[in-house]
RNA sequence: GGACGAUUAGCUCAGUUGGCAGAGCGCUGGCCUCACAUGCCAGAGGUCACUGGUUCAAGUCCAGUAUCGUCCACCA
């Protein structure tokens, strides 16, 4: 495709051109990869979004970043991979479907397992387009030929196998323990699935028997089957061991009285109850001591028969029940209002219950040591290298991992329960029959935690358990991309489970990034209202803009702020690439690039092509190292501030007022190659507006896309050119800093003489048109100059310049104008001063109005100082 | 309770191996100069949180303090 060469508009239009190049680049399966081609691979699987979801900053800022490696290792020859898809999010999709029906009046019990199934399946063919068609708008260049689904048939079968497998190992059993339960999601929860927020609570002292203790959970009283102290307690000792009658809300109970090392003496009166169904530490003290289970709370958040007169309560209603029933007894002694952190569904915000019940767990803990030893021998790199003491302290503390759900949208735990003999039988297809006694069986009801399916991604999706030639040549993949709350939840599982299963580590490199937030830091939600919308961001500034912003804005280690002011800045940045384009290509004609090469290159020439090779050296080695915000700096800085504000200028002489046609020539050959070569070095970061350009320049191939990644060639860098250069341009400044000090207009021609060091009398020599052009000046060179009479006069290094003033500037008018303004300033300092040293003025005055003026009073001695500097400039003899 | 991070210009933040303190935005002054006013030129603005130490040299390394933040954690 050619773009039209009718007139370049001279703002950028960032939506036509989007629109245009995303369709032609997937037509012509770019994003595809081969595994049998012969490049190195470089391979990437997405971190897979929530089927149902749409985009948020989390996701625009992970997959940019992506995006930038892959387009980048592309360019640069790997045969490149990057796998998309998307998760079925077992409890966070149920949630979303049980809200929708609630809406409709509906649960998800009226509907039935098989019912409720296909509704979400439906509601995930309805919205499941959404993301990925909003990450095409992005511009990530996925291979959308090999999307897939945690829920596909192939993935499926890759977790009944890797389910069959560790229960063959002995990795997966079942247990009944004490789990987190969401009462409202009738699901167990995995420990990390359970947040932490901080409540109001009472700490409610009770008194049993002769004992005292607190608790701010007293509807669990009913479940107490014992009393523990620390065994170094010496105020309880003597009741170790004893068995107490207790007078309570149900009559007389007995408690025996265990020492045991869980118990803080410290905390409250350091006496505790026990309560082994419904509280972690006290099913451990439970076990310890032989104290019976008494499951006084059900799954549904109610009080059960064995609660007695309390039955059928909801939980929290009993405790204020038992409350008063308690004071009425005199069995409290007094309570205390108290703040702490209480485990809540991560989904609902349900507060959990802690209930006894039989789950599926793997032992992680031989996997975990793996997946430790992978990260120490540097088989797995994190970066930023912080990430890996946190990766490893949870490693090293992990806990047997609750993998079933009571969901009903997810994966399907293969196991089939007898009906006759009880027994269990894992398996890779269905049964219909029990394996043993040929009794009729049953699948077990549950479902697996999302993230068993999630953990396979790195090669469930390159086709495992079949050997395909994607796992053979994708597998492992390159570099894991994603942020830092998904790290233990996600990145942990892969790195144990890839181990385990493929004996090879899932990813070379994990880069974490940080989290977007919003302009005042705070973390985007939708009840605060202050989500930012990528796709509103994209419309508004253009999504190269945007992708730049984010990419700019990624520094190691630190949370993102994004405002709107900070993508206007990028969007200004494109329109600049624009602009600058727009003046080559309106000069190129003549243009012949073969004879173009043959003429000899200006000093800027050969600074600008080494000043691009910097740049192409800073943004590779930036790039390697996961240091995207220097990347990104590197070739802005260098396209901004050198290309457009000094080559640019510097170009238009010779393309305007050539002083021969080789000279123009030349100019246009390195106007054409650098702003080409900045193009493809550019594209991973804005990948529309670099195509859109590239595409209009001579000599464009099929598509920047998979034109090479610029790389540095000996001889690129030019020290003697940027030597020169930077004496050029701090005369420049030099002219144009008398010029701005004294307010001479930009169209008045300066006089400057230059008494060049001993040694640079050649280089001055030669560059003395150019500053000429550039400070707008005649520049003479004279070693053997002196300076003048009323000239101002700028030191550069140990050459000196001259600006004779004495034709430009009425001197006696401006010594006058200047006297004038001292004397302004200096009042305003001596009023401000005597403002500021009345108490009065700095009691009375807000504090803001005081230090405005202590600003003001800054700035006019600021003023004061540089006038009487000015008229230092002018020597003697006005 | 434990761990980690942050503290640098008015604001938001970079600062890699210890070697002249930077960017963007904002601010001041001047310019609609034939690519771009979404622009150009010039400029102001810093006790690098604090205290001590190591060093020829510290924003950077060490010890401590303060404030803010994040994660982890079974003090009921």
């Amino acid at each position: 495709m050619t773009a039209e060469s009718a007139p370049i508009p001279d703002r950028y239009d960032p939506s036509a051109v989007e629109q245009r190049w995303y369709p032609v680049w997937e037509e012509r399966g770019y994003f595809r990869a081969d595994p049998t081609s012969p490049g190195k691979p470089f391979s990437v699987v997405i971190p897979p979004p929530n089927v149902t979801g749409s985009l948020h900053m989390g996701h625009a800022l992970n997959n940019t970043l992506q995006d930038v490696l892959v387009r980048m290792k592309r360019m640069d020859g790997f045969t490149t991979l990057w796998v998309p898809g998307t998760d079925h999010a077992g409890i966070a999709t149920q949630v979303v479907l049980e809200r929708q029906l609630a809406a409709e009046g509906k649960t998800k019990d009226d509907l039935g397992r098989e019912a409720f199934a296909e509704r979400v399946w439906r509601w995930k063919e309805q919205s499941g387009g959404t993301i990925i068609r909003q990450l095409k708008q992005l511009g990530a260049s996925c291979d959308w030929s090999r999307e897939r689904f945690t829920m596909d048939s192939g993935l499926s079968r890759a977790v009944r196998e890797v389910f069959v497998r560790l229960w063959e190992e002995g990795l997966i059993y079942r247990d009944d323990y004490i789990v987190n339960w969401c009462p409202r999601c009738q699901t167990v929860l995995s420990e990390l699935e359970v947040e932490r927020e901080e409540r109001e609570a009472e700490f409610v002292y009770i008194k049993y028997g002769p004992l005292t203790l607190g608790t701010v959970r007293p509807e669990t009283k009913l479940g107490d089957t014992g009393l523990a102290v620390h065994p170094k307690d010496r105020r309880y000792t003597e009741y170790v061991g004893k068995t107490l009658e207790v007078p309570s809300v149900e009559g007389t109970v007995t408690m025996r009285v265990v020492a045991d090392a869980a118990v803080d003496p410290d905390f409250g009166t350091g006496v505790v109850k026990v309560t082994p169904g419904h509280d972690p530490v006290d099913f451990e003290i439970g076990r310890r001591h032989d104290f019976p289970i008494r499951t006084v709370i059900g799954f549904d958040g109610r009080m059960t028969a064995l609660a007695g007169k309390y039955a059928g309560l909801d939980r929290f209603e009993c405790r204020r029940r038992i409350v008063e029933d308690m004071k009425t007894l005199g069995l409290i002694e007094r309570i205390e209002p108290y703040r702490h952190a209480i485990g809540v569904c991560y989904r609902c915000k349900t507060v959990v219950e802690p209930l006894v019940s039989k789950q599926w767990y793997v032992q992680v803990k031989p996997l975990a040591d793996e997946a430790l030893k992978a990260v120490r021998e540097g088989r797995i790199k994190i970066t930023p290298r912080v990430w890996s003491k946190t990766y490893d302290h949870w490693m090293e503390n992990i806990r047997p991992w609750c993998i079933s759900r009571q969901l009903w949208w997810g994966h399907r735990i293969p196991a089939w329960h007898c009906q006759t003999d009880g027994s269990i039988h894992v398996s890779r297809t269905p049964l219909t029959a029990c394996p043993t006694c040929g009794g009729p069986v049953r699948q077990d009801e549950d479902v697996l935690d999302t993230w068993f399916s999630s953990g396979l991604w790195p090669f469930s999706t390159l086709g495992w358990p079949d050997d395909t030639p994607e796992l053979r040549t994708f597998y492992p993949t390159s570099v894991l991309v994603t942020a830092f709350d998904i790290l233990f939840f996600w990145v942990a599982r892969m790195a144990m489970l890839g181990l385990r299963i493929m004996g090879d580590v899932p990813f070379r490199d994990v880069y974490i990034h940080a989290l977007v937030r919003d302009a005042e830091g705070q973390k985007m939600s939708k009840s605060k209202g202050n989500v930012v919308d990528p796709l509103v961001m994209m419309d508004r500034y253009g999504t190269d803009a945007f992708r730049f912003t984010l990419v700019a804005l990624a520094a190691q280690g630190r949370d993102i702020r994004i405002s709107d002011e900070r993508v206007e800045g990028y969007r200004n940045f494109a329109n600049k690439l624009w602009n600058a384009a727009r003046l080559v290509l309106s000069n190129l004609d003549g243009y012949d690039a073969r004879r173009a090469r043959k003429a000899p290159p200006a000093l800027a020439d050969r600074w600008i092509r080494s000043r691009l090779a910097a740049a192409i050296r800073a943004v590779r080695e930036n790039l390697r190292r996961y240091r995207f915000n220097d990347a990104a700096s590197a070739v802005y800085q260098f396209l901004w501030h050198e290309f457009c504000d000094w080559y640019l200028e510097i170009a238009k002489g010779p393309l305007y007022r050539p002083a021969s046609p080789s000279e123009r020539l030349a100019t246009q050959h390195a106007l054409v190659t650098v702003l080409e070569t900045t193009l493809r070095l550019l594209h991973p970061f804005m990948p529309f507006i670099t195509e859109e350009i590239w595409q209009r320049l001579p000599g464009a191939g099929e598509s920047i896309m998979i034109a090479p990644y610029p790389r540095v060639t000996r001889g690129q860098l030019d020290a003697a050119a940027e030597r020169d250069m930077a004496a050029v341009m701090e005369a420049v400044a030099a002219v144009r800093n008398i010029r701005g000090e004294m307010r001479i207009t930009p169209g008045t021609s300066l006089p400057v003489t230059i008494r060049p060091a001993p040694g640079d009398d050649a280089l001055f020599a030669a560059t003395a048109g150019l500053v000429g052009s550039l400070a707008r000046a005649e520049v003479r060179v004279d070693p053997g100059a002196a300076r003048p009479q009323n000239a101002a006069l700028a030191v550069l290094g140990a050459s000196e310049l001259y600006v004779d003033l004495a034709g430009v500037v009425d001197l006696a008018a401006e010594r006058a104008r200047l006297d004038k303004e001292i004397r302004r300033a200096a009042d305003a300092v001596a009023f401000i001063e005597g403002k500021l040293g009345r108490p009065e003025f700095v009691e009375r005055a807000p504090a803001e109005i005081v230090e405005k003026e202590r600003q003001r009073l800054h700035e006019q001695r600021e003023l004061h100082r540089k006038l009487e500097a000015s008229l230092g400039w002018i020597s003697d003899g006005v």
